[in-house]
RNA sequence: CGGGACGUGGCUCAGUCCGGUAGAGCACUCGGCUGGGGGUCGAGGGGUCGCAGGUUCAAAUCCUGUCGUCCCGACCA
């Protein structure tokens, strides 16, 4: 068998790239940094996005959109949100192209009067629409969610996890008092680290920012932080309390119901199309992509083996009631009946596209009344019989959802570690992982440990042990232990 | 944006040092044998060598520029 898919122990970067390369997910565009996602990474994407947005909708959300474009004016209005954004943006200055001797160049009389710049995010022109739709607390809250694209003018980029352009999710609600705004914003979180866990089967550490790794413009950034096989961790969603900031700086106030005039409070938060990257990264092996059953495009994928067109059509004849049954129960199943490639073939490529649960079935199986069915995750294989089949599959793809999350949980507890002294963290952190200590919760230590260690402080957990002790690096009292780790 | 490596049929790469008629494997098309883990035999199709200049009788090969990719740094969802 040609191995297409290098492996994790030789080269992480490069089998990452592979398994995005032969599981067809993304290729990369002629624009640098961008990517093409490809149909079988785009269904992943919308099974991602139809869970979370029931998860919106249940929360009171609703679905609105914002412009692409913004003018370049909005941006400034919020001075920790421009300083955050400025370096990376992609700006519009000139509306038509003109053409010279068989190419084109940019018409220079169409200059903008005033330039626009392509939303990196949308808080200033969700504000300024909020500022008209918001008069009297009875117009409040305002809970909005939108699906939309940005652009981030990155240095480095990386497919999924870092690309220019990404899909996203942003919610952007206004409340009348700072307790709702808050609470809003630690729902989110939940929310979140609800789909990372039972959809994604990826567990998560919950956790706020420190100020030198907060949003620009939030006054405290709350995160969902997950840990990749290579023990480097991957923030993966994000929700902000945004306090009264952007409010004020778009004048939105309401009248309360004591008659005053007062800011309102906001928050917001967003995941993007990065959660692949992290879906990847999680659970996928040497053989190629491993996809949790409440994710996967496809979550049955039915080979058929025959020899002659008689057997072929005995096969079929065999399968067609499983098949129904199994949509029957609203499993996804494909029965893969190309012609033009060989059984081991299929099962090398369905394996590498993650499929969670492979059926073959040959004569063999009509005879006997049985079938073969091929795990993804622990790549068993076992001969079971139809008889009771689809109730087992059904049984089975929850048992498999179950199974990833334990086996990534564990990992994650394995590769967590504690450190009592500045030189054990060193020494730790080498080996890549999470790592909870002490930090005397200054920047300047943080910014010490960054620089001599490349490690960042993830977050400050919400759960777990909070006993105060001492900072690692400088002694000072610590409130409590902070999550560590090298990140992407 | 700095340092390094690399761009040659769809893919992986040889050829570049030392300029002289573009190659291999895989993939693809047609046909045969096949079919329970990327099978096999035969016959075909496909590349102005990333792009733009320059040197030369002659450039994939030498020179300059440019675009892109990967790795390592600085910055970030």
């Amino acid at each position: 068998m040609a191995k297409r898919i290098t492996n994790r122990a030789d080269d992480y970067s490069q089998w990452y790239l592979d398994i995005v390369k032969e599981a067809k997910l993304a290729d990369h565009s002629p624009v640098r940094g961008c990517m093409v996602i490809r149909p079988n990474g785009f269904a992943i994407w919308e099974n991602m996005k139809s869970a979370l947005d029931n998860m919106f909708k249940e929360t009171g959300h609703e679905n609105a959109y914002f412009p692409l474009f913004i003018p370049k004016s909005f941006l400034s209005k919020e001075a920790q949100h421009v300083e955050g954004f400025a370096k990376e943006c992609a700006v519009v200055t000139h509306s038509r192209l003109k053409s010279v001797d068989g190419g084109v160049e940019v018409d220079p009389e169409s200059r903008l009067d005033e330039e626009l710049i392509v939303r990196p995010t949308s808080e200033t022109i969700i504000w300024d629409a909020y500022r008209n739709w918001i008069q009297s607390y009875r117009d409040l809250p305002i809970l909005i969610n939108q699906w939309a694209n940005v652009v981030r003018w990155e240095m480095r980029t990386r497919l999924f996890l870092r690309t220019m352009e990404f899909l996203w999710q942003e919610g952007h609600t206004a409340h009348a008092s700072e307790e709702e705004a808050v609470a809003e914003t630690l729902q989110m979180l939940e929310v979140y680290r609800t789909f990372a866990e039972e959809f994604m089967a990826m567990p998560v550490v919950t956790g706020v920012k420190t100020p030198s790794e907060r949003f620009a413009g939030a006054v405290d950034t709350y995160c969902i932080e997950s840990l990749m096989q290579d023990g480097k961790a991957l923030q993966a969603g994000t929700s902000h309390f945004l306090g009264q900031n952007f409010a004020k700086a778009f004048d939105v106030k309401f009248q309360d119901a004591d008659g005053e005039h007062k800011y309102v409070w906001a928050s917001s938060w967003g995941v993007s199309t990065r959660l692949i990257g992290g879906l990847i990264m999680t659970h996928s092996d040497d053989h190629g992509l491993v996809l949790p059953p409440k994710l996967a495009p496809t979550q049955v994928v039915v080979v058929p083996i025959y020899r002659s067109d008689e057997e072929r059509a005995d096969v079929k004849l065999y399968i067609a009631p499983l098949i129904a049954e199994l949509k029957k129960k609203n499993v996804s199943v494909k029965l893969d009946d190309r012609d033009n490639f060989k059984p081991g073939w299929k099962f090398a490529e369905h394996e590498a596209q993650g499929v969670p649960i492979r059926l073959a079935v040959g004569p063999r199986d009509v005879e006997n009344g049985n079938l073969e069915l091929a795990r993804r995750d622990t790549l068993e294989k076992n001969i079971i019989p139809m008889e009771g089949a689809a109730s087992h599959i059904e049984e089975l793809l929850i048992t498999i959802q179950d199974d990833l999350f334990a086996a990534a949980k564990d990992r994650r507890d394995k590769q967590t570690k504690q450190a009592d002294s500045y030189d054990e963290f060193k020494k730790i952190i080498e080996d890549g992982g999470f790592i909870y200590a002490h930090w005397d919760g200054t920047a300047e230590t943080e910014a010490k440990i960054k620089e001599e260690t490349k490690a960042t402080i993830r977050c400050i957990p919400l759960e777990g042990d909070k006993t105060p002790g001492k900072c690692m690096v400088s002694g000072n009292k610590s409130a409590q232990r902070v999550l560590f780790a090298r990140s992407y």
